[in-house]
DNA sequence: CGCTACGTTGAGAACAATCAACCCCGGTGG
DNA sequence: CCACCGGGGTTGATTGTTCTCAACGTAGCG
């Protein structure tokens, strides 16, 4: 069942950075043909460029729950996920586990302050990553200074997004951490379709419990409570569509009273 | 009561990157007796390259509680804190509060991803920062590529120090919770003078609760339990002093089991 | 066609929030 | 110098949300 296969690219030089010599053809190149390559890190690089990161890349493929590294592993590597989805997660004694955040096609991936991972990451779904050495990235990044800023933009989004799930975490009741949730999700696969208002919800009870600071059922309690309250529908558990993007928008945002009626229900809406 | 203060730098010239023939001199700059100039991003430069920093650095002085700048406000500026402690937050619309974060003397405040600060910022006690113009810093960052490295390593440190803090959010009880609050306040302040067992807590336990999402009530038992425990002892509320390190690491851990017995003591251990 | 994962629902317990009173201490004014 | 005042902190009683334990439903897979 374990298929991780690491594919060296076969332009590659191992582990030094390339000379101009030894540049590969980019129609050969894995990144030539990469779709993801305008979402990525890579936008910040030149088609010139991308040969030299090309040079250096290589590919991982993942089983779903299959992990890619565990915490306190050392950090030698860095990711962009180009299908599938990840999980990043911190771990304590006892086995209570914090998903500290889910990665989507073009996310990056091992940003390390130390020497290790301060979390593990696992496949949510089958997925497949592009893989960097750390020192031979350090080294373009060196040679590429726009690469340092795309790097560092990246962290400070990342920062911006944990200070808003500590929020989440720190003053949301459930109902308002599923709805911002679903938003996130919404969010996130806008950037690579249309929005709509079908949100593919890819990971299970569990680990959005994990995400959010809650127990399985109470996540699987509170998606009924707001398909009670017309506010989404469920096809399937791993479906939602959201009926009334205002409505829980504004739950998201704790404006609306949490109190569900005795029916348990906010207004009706429309239906389609 | 408002006595906020911008002190223009004596030797600057305003929003463009000084020339070297505008270079102050050294030893009036006021980075030049800057006590700790060695902790903070300066570290990174060169006693050269400080004149450029020190040309474009201003003083802001605040009193308890004022506000630095606002939740949404355009972020002009970046800070760095040399003397007191901030609080950042972020609110709910009905007012609920989500301390992310505390900074003391020598960090660093402002990064903020888009046009504006994702976060409000305010004295917790009296305080000072070096304040410097987003732009005239980006100058200095393109002049000093080593700046743009320390900028990106402090990014990737406090993404880091969030992820903890999602943990301690999403799945630590409140005793661990305050247990780890207080190790993260002992580690901090080993950062600048040797590591002891006398913890200052300068904010009031609103501000706890609202970092560790609790409330104030429950902040104050937690205190009181730990110390009936013997875990901690609490001269005033704003003086902790550890009285087993090894044992308060472990709750926080959540190694050691929470359950307080009969009479809600730990193990006693040897006084001092 | 049953097994197994995952998801849902139910009942009760537990932890933390809320509402409320009180204490303690520092500051201020008589 | 001392009484009053006010804010922060503590403690108590009760409520309530979420967790835990448990059973059951459901869908995909061998």
């Amino acid at each position: 069942m374990d298929k991780t296969q690491i594919i060296p690219p076969s332009t590659g030089k191992g582990s030094r950075l390339p000379d101009a010599a030894a540049r590969p053809n980019p129609l050969l190149s894995p990144c030539g043909p990469c779709k993801i390559r305008h979402l990525a890190i890579c936008s910040a690089l030149s088609h010139d460029e991308l040969q030299y990161l090309a040079a250096i890349v290589s590919t991982v493929t993942l089983d779903a729950d299959q992990p890619l590294f565990d915490e306190g592993q050392p950090a030698q590597h860095v990711y962009i996920v180009t299908s599938g989805a990840m999980r990043l997660y911190k771990l304590l004694p006892d086995g209570r586990r914090q998903v500290t955040g889910f990665l989507f096609v073009s996310d990056f991936l091992g940003l390390a302050n130390g020497e290790n991972y301060a979390y593990g990451a696992e496949a949510v779904a089958d997925a497949e990553l592009c893989r960097f050495r750390r020192g031979e990235l350090d080294a373009l990044v060196d040679r590429f200074p726009r690469m340092e800023k795309q790097l560092f933009g990246l962290a400070s989004n990342e920062l911006a997004v944990a200070q808003e799930q500590m929020l989440v975490l720190g003053r949301k009741s459930a109902r308002e951490r599923i709805a911002s949730f679903l938003l996130m999700l919404q969010e996130r696969a806008s950037r690579r379709q249309p929005k709509s208002d079908l949100v593919a919800v890819p990971m299970n009870r569990a680990d959005v419990g994990d995400y959010l600071g809650l127990s399985t059922e109470t996540v699987s309690r509170t998606f009924t409570e707001l398909k009670l309250a017309n506010v989404i529908a469920l096809d399937k558990p791993t479906k939602v569509r959201i009926l009334n993007q205002q409505l829980i928008q504004d739950i998201a945002a704790g404006i609306r009273a949490p109190a569900p009626g005795a029916s348990g229900q906010y207004a009706p809406i429309t239906r389609h």
